[in-house]
DNA sequence: TCTATATTTCTATAATATTAGAAATATGGA
DNA sequence: TCCATATTTCTAATATTATAGAAATATAGA
């Protein structure tokens, strides 16, 4: 994952109703969840529900398929896998002077 | 780790100068680097870069300390253990219908 | 104490993000 | 086809964040 990318991640899940969403569809697991339901859940209108799942769906962290009058919406796990890689890569390496190219665990994980 | 110092972290880190300078930072390591040196080796104003690092250390991603005239700032590397444990524990729970309950990873980490 | 260096805080401007009503689009069923 | 439901897109107002010059603060050394 590339600078750009962690950066869209990031900002997409730094926002208190995005987190949120985000959450819930975590817990909703595979089968996730229609939008309405979400906005029914957290309380959120749909103008601004739609929102947010827009900026979640263009980050990479949420997928949505149609299933008649819903669309159903997931969390992206795969996003998320490459996402962690990026964070641990880049906030772990180096630490006590070690070279960045030196692939050993460092301070935080 | 909360949600809300969770949201903090994410933002302090969802600004691609921001995220330059603690990337930086994770590579100076223990030594740390004074706040001069981050601006020279990126080409931050010195006003626009004590914005960003006050953003970082409000988030609780790098700390510094003064020695003489220069102030020396680190990255925070138990933050991003707390926040990175938050992380996984909040993406990866309840996959595949799973309890919210269950301490087992899942799909993504 | 005076001066230079290092950095922050103040300030205003510019840029970006969030909110939500209203209108538009898509689907399914009578 | 007509209607109800589900959701998005459009729009405009509001709020938040980023930028950087200028002034203020802190430290060290002559």
């Amino acid at each position: 994952m590339e600078n750009k990318k962690a950066i869209s991640v990031l900002a997409a899940l730094a926002q208190e109703t995005r987190l949120d969403i985000f959450r819930l569809l975590v817990r909703a697991g595979q089968e996730g969840m229609a939008a309405g339901a979400i906005g029914d859940a957290l309380g959120i209108p749909a103008a601004t529900l739609s929102f947010h799942l827009k900026e979640l769906k263009n980050a990479g962290t949420v997928r949505c398929h149609r299933e008649g009058r819903s669309l159903i919406y997931r969390a992206d796990f795969g996003t998320m896998t490459a996402f962690l890689s990026f964070l641990t890569e880049n906030c772990c390496q180096g630490v006590n002077g070690e070279s960045s190219r030196t692939k050993k665990r460092g301070a935080c994980c």
